[in-house]
DNA sequence: TATGAATGAGAGTTCATTCAT
DNA sequence: TATGAATGAACTCTCATTCAT
């Protein structure tokens, strides 16, 4: 008779689990939505039982909160410092920034985050107020600023700058939200490089053949 | 016996009950999400109750399909309706098209719809699927015909066909969803037309002012 | 083959359905203490399931809160009521007190809800002020009114009224307390009218045998 | 090796932890009952893990037994050696053992023993037997055995010996429960010896004055 | 012996769905 | 057809108990 292996039931990882249950709980968040995710689920995901969760996260909703955080705020530091990194004209700025952005966001599980919270701004309010603060803000004065400079040393043309800089992100938005919606049903899948190819060449240089002629729309 | 009135042939259902449903279900669906919204509150918001609903829709997945499927038709027929009375060259039907599709749906409750596709994919796949060959294809195909014909006749540069459709259409996608998460934040609120302006502008003319002295992507 | 019988699952009883829900939850609460009893066995004691209570109470400490107010109220009426029935002198109105709350709780059902209240006033601080306040008081006032006049009038000896009055109520209070707690153990039962004879037999005439020589304790 | 010092013989256990947890749990289950007392509660009280309750309590109703055991015993034997000290008439006798109950028992800390019995007793029967057959019936005994010797040495007026004991008794149980239950409400305290007076002159001489004109009662 | 991380059964609560009225 | 009381499965959360450390 073989005797069975001692084999523990489980492990004690008090310092490796709060981040094993946020990816968990991110990867389920951004699959099901906040109300569908089953803590059952996310636990089970993360290798322990539901009541492990309770002794990181004080209920569900602490723990998307925790989710958010720390997605946002891991990435947003990665964003900075990247951009703090580049100097150049505002081609050079811009195309930094939409290539950094895609790679680091769009490609990673943190794409979910954004995603998320357009899903639930309904429902958390607090929380998209704070994403709007922390991120489409900060995103905005760097689009802004760019453009500004851009504008400024005559390498832009005017544009509105109130509005202009939705326009040169939605790109990035689009790409995240078909990535996590319609991805599954494409046969090709999506070439994030190509997408971003596409964005820089439209917004540097238009549509347009001939400038001169250009009148603009209705 | 009172003699019913002769049904006008452009009305499209009969019954005006399941509308006012389903107006109210599109509501609550978008502002909540499909799993935090309850059925309770959607027949409040009818002004019937609860039971009522099921004497309507099955359950609540058939109630939510019903919603999408019935926006998703109204909509998709006025657009193509009043796609199809437009005639001129690329720039006019672009606009067109850009102009109308941003006063028909961002415009309106409809936005709602897409919304809940992106927030909702995970969730319902055969709904994104459908969604995705019904709305998106359509688009895609209607968006990459203008993008062909204006390159036809010269009046377009050449763009990569398979991923410029996104980029066009991406500022509409993210109007609309600023609408729903983060235009409670913003004190000067969203104007759509500004931003539809904004975008024409730099999709026609591109970003930078000497094209001579540009040439990069593919 | 006999076709079988149509009987309904369940009966709506909107109207009766409060008061039997409080009658279980009462019996429940008594017998086990609030946070023993088990809601499931309150709803099935009530004869409903365990989501019915839900329609009818918030939650578990509202239906405690609930079964408390009411058994209070509708035995304080009671009480009153049958005390201002009552004339006479200081014996007659002390007797009358005593059997009246002895009839009308320690042998009604309602005798659980001081149980209740001493057993969960650490828990129900403000449950436990409230039934000070309404109950407590009132009796003291009464019992202390009572003890006044009769003084006043010479037919009682001279006692401390601040804290004589929990004296003459104590054996009222043990009564219930036993009829809870022991009663099970007792082989021949606990005869609430002989413990009454009992207190005011002592009460009213004291131990000793001749007065005269009575020298207060230590 | 150290030679261990020699164990004085008045003490009761050698091991001195124990008795710190069944402080802290006595604490903890007076102030909210059985089931709302949480061993995370008792643990930190005691100034231990909760782990560490288990290596001396096999589970929780086996700690709220020894807790009771414990103060038990210990009361009890304190109790009667104190009684055994006494001799005298009957006032005297009953005098003291009510001083000596409401000192020993009220004022420390063992009050909360009977309030917990009390209110538990419909879920530990076992328990609220065993207090019954080791308390309750040796209290019985004690004050019938006082009530029988004072009157038949004339002492004492003839009283029903089954139920004046309870009687007799009643204000010492009043008293502890107020202080657990009420004395927090009210503003003057509760001042036990002023109590104890009021019920012994109750007790010995009564409430009226005339007692020639008064024959009730069996 | 002592700890406290981990477990999992069980309780409270919600809500889609059913059905007596 | 319409209602809303009633249901019960499913979910969040708690906490006595276990066990790796």
């Amino acid at each position: 008779m073989a005797t069975s292996p001692p084999e523990p039931r489980w492990q004690r990882r008090a310092e490796a689990r709060p981040q094993e249950l946020l990816e968990a709980a991110l990867a389920e968040f951004v699959a099901r939505g906040y109300a569908a995710t089953r803590l059952d689920e996310v636990a089970k995901r993360a290798g322990v039982s539901k009541g492990t969760l309770y002794l990181y996260y004080e209920n569900k909703a602490e723990l998307f909160k925790a989710v958010v955080r720390q997605s946002l705020v891991a990435n947003l530091d990665e964003a900075e410092a990247a951009m703090s990194a580049c100097h150049g004209g505002g081609r050079e700025l811009l195309s930094y920034f939409l290539s950094e952005f895609t790679r680091r966001i769009s490609a990673s599980p943190l794409s979910g985050i954004p995603k998320l919270i357009l899903a639930e701004a309904g429902n958390f309010p607090e929380i998209a107020h704070f994403y709007y603060e922390e991120v489409v803000q900060r995103g905005r004065s760097l689009v802004q600023g760019i453009l500004k400079q851009g504008m400024d040393s005559g390498e832009f043309r005017r544009v509105d700058l109130d509005y202009a800089w939705r326009v040169v992100v939605a790109p990035l938005v689009l790409g995240i939200l078909w990535k996590h919606s319609f991805l599954a049903f494409e046969p090709d899948g999506l070439d994030f490089e190509r997408h971003l190819q596409s964005h820089l060449d439209l917004l540097f240089n238009g549509l347009v053949t001939d400038h001169d002629t250009a009148k603009d729309a209705p």
